[in-house]
DNA sequence: AATGAATGAGTGTTCATTCAT
DNA sequence: TATGAATGAACACTCATTCAT
């Protein structure tokens, strides 16, 4: 009796995972509902009991899924370590968690819904901006206190964070051999340094 | 009169073209024959006299709007110019190429076709590598000469292209306000001043 | 109410005996979902419900309607009659069959698809078959036993059944008056005693 | 000048010609124009400088290789043969005309019209009469010279052409082998022979 | 809560037919 | 005469959605 509702919530997170899986594979337009309802385990009317309609359900899959989180739980004194230091822990978090099967499977998922229906895409942008003012904010910092450069800080984050998010893509949607040959390690270091020290002789 | 055989022989790129735009607005699945067919002014039962198929329209459109000619047209003595200079050369070009209204409409067309149907993907992927070693070759001949510090080469190109790259995702796709604000020669000179000096203060 | 389950059941059948109805009348290529649809008080989705195809609904019909039990039912004794009766009580029963609804149906179904479709072919010739090895066997038995001449007997029960189905054939298909003026008593008595006593006067 | 009318006759009997084959081979639902024109070396368009519609050309076809002259050229003196040398000449011929290429071809383009459209049935089943009413004609003459016994001519005329027939049936049409291993010869003998002589010892 | 049956609008595609040239 | 381009009605089939049970 006390459970009903539990099982009720258990039911929908299961078909939003369900979907989550098949829309990363097929994309939405391709996915059907027999699909879905084939990889819940269930029959495609009941879907209709938890949500109004297919687009809901991807309503409801973005929003499930949509990784609020990234920024929590950084080190809360990472704002001290010294810049390289702290670049790189951040840069390997970056891509730990844009290489994470549920993130990998949202921009499967997000990435045409982005293109093509420009109502999900201010729910995106607005995210990708926080981190970038996030990042350009704590540059900034750097810069004012003379451990860096004086120089375009907001340019600056969106270059470092670009070039690791490139290759993410490379490497997740186009399986790129090129991006692939490098561990997360390298990339972190590896972009960091180039970043920090410039590609120029000293 | 004398426009008849024009008239004949713009019928096929006229209907590629008209895909194109479609294609890009809703995606090659949500697309319809007769939003194809309307967008071009024609009834749908003529697609199937110039195309086989669907699909066959859409390779149509890849191939005809294939960026091949990225590469070419490069100054010739672009290896002997000072590397910055170089660079920012190369790099304006890039943005130059994949902020052109062709392209745009290119990756809108191939991104979901990349992430859902694996056919396309090397197609892509073999274009993309190809920047990449190009770029790999002349940092590679740079830091031989001692106008660079030795470094992964491969990383570097793909830091450089990679952030650009990412700008203009974020500006086409996302629409970003953050990106936006830049102009390409800002992007440019940023990037390659950032990657060739570094952040930190010499 | 209670009939709910039957009802259900009887969906398939529903569609296999309108289908039969409308294969019959236009033939397999000419019938639409749309007449068959009709014809069985339904919607043309529903009979991909229940049949994976138009082509496996015309299985499905020609399964449930083949005559497999043509030879089954035979008199046990019918052996030891006397040749004439035993071969007259043989002709009524096949005349019986092959002018039977169910089968002049099935008939005007497959013949096309006989012509046409070489897949369909060897099911059809296999049962024909069997039937003229059956009555071969059963003549020449006969002829071993002195109750007949000796002669082909192969050609012999060709010839007896293939007089009586042409009769059908003419009846059936073209509603040859010629052939529509006999009674089954009649063409299978006229058909034995000719084959059996001769024209010739004796 | 004056060859042009030939011409256009020629043309007309190169659509025929080749509407007869592709009609044979695919049935004249699933013949496509476009498959017509292909085999008569023409675009679709021009079939209808010719003909009226598809229908149209079907009943030319029908019209143009209609077995009109069947029963001509039969050696004026056969009423004067003895009864066996006569009707097995007979048979021999019926057996070469129905297995003609030509009469094949059109059996397979009439059948399913014949079965399925109604307006095309009395054509067929008065030339079918035609013969029957000839060979009845000879029988009852012979039986009145008292060459045969008394019985009825009709009904042993339709018995010796219908197993002839149905023999040709299928040969020509289910390739069955119990039917294709026998020569014109052995089954005009054998038939003629049955039917007049008896199967019962005499 | 859950199902299976049913619907109907829509899809890609085919093809007889037309027609300007 | 003959063509190639174009049309539009139809087709087999799919699928999101509904609903009685």
């Amino acid at each position: 009796m006390a459970r009903t509702p539990k099982v009720v919530e258990d039911r929908r997170e299961q078909i939003i995972d369900a979907a989550m899986r098949v829309f990363s594979q097929k994309g939405f337009t391709k996915a059907t509902n027999k699909d879905i309802a084939r990889e819940a385990g269930i029959t495609p009317g009941l879907i209709y009991y938890y949500f109004e309609s297919k687009e809901a359900l991807l309503r409801a899959v973005l929003e499930s899924k949509s990784p609020v989180q990234i920024l929590a739980s950084l080190p809360p004194d990472l704002l001290s370590w010294p810049v390289e230091k702290a670049l790189h822990s951040l840069m390997l978090r970056v891509l730990a968690i844009l290489e994470g099967e549920d993130f990998v499977g949202l921009v499967r998922v997000m990435l045409p819904e982005i293109i093509y229906n420009s109502e999900t895409l201010p729910v995106v942008a607005s995210f990708i901006q926080r981190v970038f003012t996030f990042l350009m904010g704590y540059l900034q910092t750097k810069m004012e206190a003379g451990e860096l450069r004086h120089s375009d800080a907001l340019l600056a984050a969106q270059t470092l964070v670009g070039a690791v998010a490139s290759f993410v893509l490379r490497r997740q949607l186009l399986r790129d051999p090129l991006a692939l040959q490098y561990t997360h390690e390298q990339i972190a270091s590896g972009v960091v340094e180039m970043v920090l020290e410039g590609l120029k002789p000293r």
